[in-house]
DNA sequence: CTTGACTCTTTAGCCGACTACGGACTTAAG
DNA sequence: CTTAAGTCCGTAGTCGGCTAAAGAGTCAAG
């Protein structure tokens, strides 16, 4: 059984446009057309991007995805198993400034009343203190 | 006192094309020129720069900051609080989103004992696994 | 057979926030 | 006075990941 491309984006839950995209990125392989020009996907096209789709949604760029769609096809596992730490502590990094953000706007939403003019606002007077 | 451009850049920790943008983009406003036409702004200008940056590292876009220093010129507390209880709560989404990929990849990262072929890793067939 | 949905290619645009470039002029330090 | 550093302006490019549009050809249902 074949796909076409619109099948398949159905199957993925992407756009059609998107896997033309991963195509020319490389990530996805070039299909068999039809007589027509059409492309024609084999089944393990539907894998390959529901791993491309996965990955996404992990945290990781299409460049890293490339990269382990290669280590897939034959290489190491510590090699693997690198990207993923890596992505990790960048995911880390970034809930750590996310939590600052969050308990910065935490606190200045709680001590401003929300009623009256804006001067004296405590929200207005954390946004200008330096530093 | 007056700033150059580069003296309120270095004041304000960031580059001198980027207050330049914000100039055109309406955050800052057009300051006085020197005769030769260099910009001399006032000191009441890095005060307005430190508030758009501590704004950025907030999370604000610079809408939102265009908006939020409107309001500082005249506006109620309430809409203030408005913005940023929606940062608030749109950082605390991103926050969800984050830790549900970090706890994607904490267990992928464990159970891959990062030794061997690529064939079995516990990293690819989660990757791999549909939904 | 018709018609509407699908697909083709190439090229360009979008989002946000800068950042860079080039060529000319001005200022500050020595 | 010299010279290096600063500044001017306008335009265009960057990043990542799509998304759209135009215009033509193709497929499937009725």
């Amino acid at each position: 059984m074949t796909y076409s491309i619109g099948q398949l984006a159905k199957a993925a839950d992407t756009g059609i446009e998107t896997i033309r995209y991963y195509e020319r990125r490389g990530l996805m392989p070039e299909p068999p057309r039809a007589a027509s020009g059409y492309r024609r996907y084999p089944d393990d096209a539907a894998q390959r991007l529901h791993f491309i789709r996965r990955s996404k949604r992990l945290g990781f760029t299409l460049d890293e995805i490339s990269a382990l769609l290669q280590l897939q096809a034959g290489g190491q596992r510590a090699d693997i198993k690198a990207i993923a730490e890596a992505k990790l502590e960048e995911i880390e990094t970034r809930l750590d400034d996310l939590q600052r953000m969050r308990a910065t706007l935490q606190d200045m939403t709680q001590r401003c009343s929300g009623h009256g003019p804006v001067a004296g606002c405590p929200i207005i007077e954390t946004l200008n203190d330096n530093e």
